[in-house]
DNA sequence: CATTCTTTCCAAAACGTTTTGGAAGCGGCC
DNA sequence: GGCCGCTTCCAAAACGTTTTGGAAAGAATG
C-alpha cells in the first residue's frame, strides 16, 4: 500500500471548522441566496485557503452525471493512424475542458472488442457521453449506443441506420470527385484506388467520389485497379502497391484513401523507378505532417483534425445538455492541398501487350 | 435536458429481482466464499444478462480510489510537440487499461496554470495518481505533488529536488555527448546548439552532453552559438536559425534539441543555399516520422515514445499499488539513427574576417 | 439433548455531495 | 398580543457501493 497522502479536506471538515452545517457550507459555495453574504465570504475564504475541491464521486452519485466524456480507442493501429488519433485527442480534450468536462480514454485491448469496452464505460456510468472515431459502414457501436440511448457523436458516418444520430464527417466523396475530374482534365484515363479492406466508411465515400466522376466521363475503375489492404499489416501495403504498378495498362493516377497509403505508394514507385508525377500521379487524404516533406510533396486534402475534434466535442456537449433536437449532423468540405505528386498524364505509350 | 436513457441496472434492482439482499449480490459478484456456489451462479448469470457494471461513483466513494489516472496536458504547443503528446497518450492509455485503470485527460487552458489544474484534479479526488510530461528544471508541479504526497511519475527530471520522486527519462546527455564526439572525429570544430528558451530539462541535459564532449577535446561552445527560441513562436525559430547560420565562423555542425527544430533549421539552410550535409551537419532528437522524409533525412536519436509511455504507466501503477520503495527511477539510452543530415566537416575555409 | 461450528445470508453503516422540507429568530403589521 | 413574512440556517434523505458485525439454520460434536 502506498503511504496515504495527506487527506484532502471535505465538506464535513470545513463545516466543523467553521461551526456551520454541511448544508450551509455546500450552499455557500454554490452561491445560493439563503446564506448571508458574510457567511458566504467566510466559507469561501476558508475553502480557498484549504484548497477545497468537491469530490467527484460524491457529486456523481447525487447528480447522476460523471462530468466525464469517454473515448474508446481501438487497438493500436499503424503509425500513421495513431498520428491522427493523437491530434484528435488533444483537440477533444481542449474543447471538453472548456465546457467543464474531462475526457477519459479507455483502450480496447487485443482481447476486448470495442463494443464491449463501450458497454463497460456506459454501464459503469463513468461517462455522460462518448465519442466514436473511425466509423465502419456497419458499426455495432452505433447500434448499441442507440439502443441504450447514450449520447454520442460519431466522427464519420455509418450506412443504413434509420434512427437519427449525431455525426460529423468530412466530405470525401466531393473531394475525390473533384480530384478525379481534375486528373481527367489533365489527360488521365487509367485510374487506380488504394484503400483498406476494413469497411471504413470514409474509404467507401472517397471511392464513391472517384467512381462517380469517372462514370460522368464515360470511364470506369476496373476491379483489378482497386487494391485493398489491412491497416494492420505494413508489408501488405507494399505488395498491394506493387501489384497496382504492375497492371497493364498501368494506372497513370492512383488515389489513396489516406496519406499513409500514399506515402507507401510513393516509396514503392521510387523503388521501381516510376517517376512521380511524370509517370504517375498520386493523391492522398489527411494532410499528414509527413506529406509535406515527402519528395515530391503529396497532393492531398486537409481536414484539420484538431478543428474536427473541437466540433465533435462541442456537438457532444450540446447533445448532452440540450438533447438530440438541438444538434444537427455536419458535413464539412476538405481543403485541396496541391503539391508535387500530381501532374499531367504521361504521353500515351503502348501497353506491354501491344508491344509483345 | 437530454432524454434520460434507459437506466442501467444497479445492485438494488438486481437484488430485488433475485430475491436477495444487496450485500449478497455484491459479495457474489466479488466472489466471496460466504455465498453458496448455486446462488453465486444465479447472481452472475443475471448480472451478465442485464449487463451490470458497478457504478464508478459508488465504488470510488467507499474505496477512496477513483480508478482513474490523470494526465494534465499543457496548453497547445507547436505541431511537432503535439505529435509527441498524441503518441504518448495512446501508449499511456493502453498500459493503464491493462491494469484496469483508465486515463483522464485535462487540459490546462490559456488562463489556468498547469499546477492549478493539477490541484483541481488531485483535490477533487478524480485521480489516484498523475503523469507529468515535459519536465522543467524547476517544476512547481513536482513540488506541489510531493507536498501533497500524491503518487506521480515524471517523464523527465527536475534539478535540485532533494526528496525522492519517481521519474523516467531518456539519456540525452550521453546521446548528444556521443554525437558530438562523432562529429569531432569527422573534423568538426565549430558547433552550434539550437534549443528552447523554456527551461525544459531535456534541453538542458542535451546541452550538457554537447558541451561536455567539446570540453573533453579542448573545444567550447561560444555563447553566440547557442540560439534559444520559444516553442510557441514558429517565426522565431526561423530568425534564430538564420542568426546561427550568419555567425562567423559559421558552425559546421548544429545540434538541435528536437527534430522539430532540426527540420526548421534544414529549411532555413536550404533557403540560404547551405548544403546539408556538405556544408553543415544537423543532428536532432526524437525521431519524428517527418524526420525520415525530410531531405536529407535527419540524423537523430530515437526514444520510442510509446515505449516510454508504457514504462511510465507501469511505474505509476506500481507506485500507487506498492508505494515509492517499490519503484526505481529509470534512465534509458536513446538509439542513434544515422541518416543523411550529418557528414564530414567541410574543408576549412577562411573566415569572412580573414578575407576582409 | 445441549452445545459448538459451518454455512449462508443480511441489516446497517460509511463514503461525500446536493436537495428537500422545515425551523428559529426577527421585524413589521393588524 | 397574535400573525405574517423574511432571513438564515440545518437535519435528513438520497445516490450506489463495500464492509462490518451479526443472525438463522443446519450439521457435527459432546
Amino acid at each position: 500500500m502506498a503511504t496515504k497522502g495527506r487527506r484532502q479536506p471535505r465538506l464535513k471538515e470545513l463545516s466543523s471548522e467553521l461551526g456551520l452545517s454541511i448544508t450551509t457550507v455546500s450552499r455557500a459555495l454554490a452561491g445560493y441566496s439563503d446564506v448571508s453574504a458574510a457567511t458566504r465570504e467566510r466559507v469561501r475564504e476558508m475553502a480557498a485557503r484549504r484548497g477545497y475541491v468537491p469530490s467527484r464521486a460524491g457529486r456523481m452519485l447525487v447528480s447522476g452525471n460523471s462530468g466525464f466524456v469517454g473515448l474508446v480507442v481501438p487497438l493500436r493501429d499503424s503509425h500513421f493512424i495513431d498520428a491522427f488519433l493523437g491530434e484528435f485527442i488533444v483537440g477533444l480534450s481542449e474543447a471538453f475542458t472548456d465546457s467543464g468536462r474531462d475526457l477519459t480514454i479507455t483502450t480496447a485491448a487485443r482481447d476486448r472488442r470495442e463494443v464491449d469496452v463501450l458497454r463497460h464505460v456506459v454501464n459503469g456510468q463513468q461517462a455522460d457521453g462518448v465519442v466514436l472515431t473511425r466509423a465502419l459502414s456497419e458499426d455495432d457501436r452505433v447500434t448499441y449506443l442507440l439502443d441504450q440511448q447514450v449520447p454520442f457523436v460519431l466522427h464519420g458516418r455509418v450506412l443504413g441506420e434509420d434512427r437519427p444520430y449525431v455525426w460529423f464527417d468530412t466530405d470525401g466523396e466531393t473531394a475525390f470527385g473533384e480530384a478525379t475530374r481534375m486528373l481527367i482534365d489533365l489527360g488521365h484515363r487509367d485510374f487506380g484506388y488504394l484503400t483498406f479492406t476494413e469497411p471504413l466508411t470514409f474509404a467507401h465515400f472517397r471511392r464513391i467520389g472517384l467512381e462517380g466522376a469517372l462514370r460522368d466521363h464515360g470511364l470506369n475503375l476496373p476491379d483489378q485497379a482497386i487494391a485493398a489492404v489491412s491497416r494492420f499489416d505494413e508489408a501488405e501495403v507494399e505488395r498491394a502497391a506493387d501489384r497496382l504498378l504492375s497492371l497493364d495498362p498501368r494506372p497513370t493516377a492512383i488515389l489513396c484513401a489516406t496519406d499513409g497509403l500514399a506515402i507507401k505508394l510513393l516509396d514503392v514507385a521510387a523503388k521501381r523507378s516510376i517517376h512521380v508525377p511524370a509517370d504517375l500521379s498520386i493523391i492522398g487524404f489527411d494532410n499528414l505532417p509527413v506529406s509535406a516533406y515527402a519528395s515530391p510533396g503529396i497532393t492531398t486534402f486537409d481536414q484539420s483534425i484538431q478543428d474536427s475534434a473541437v466540433h465533435v466535442a462541442e456537438m457532444l456537449v450540446k447533445l448532452i445538455d440540450q438533447g438530440i433536437d438541438a444538434v444537427e449532423p455536419r458535413l464539412v468540405q476538405a481543403d485541396f492541398i496541391a503539391r508535387g505528386s500530381h501532374g499531367p498524364a504521361p504521353p500515351a505509350r503502348p501497353s506491354v501487350r501491344a508491344v509483345g
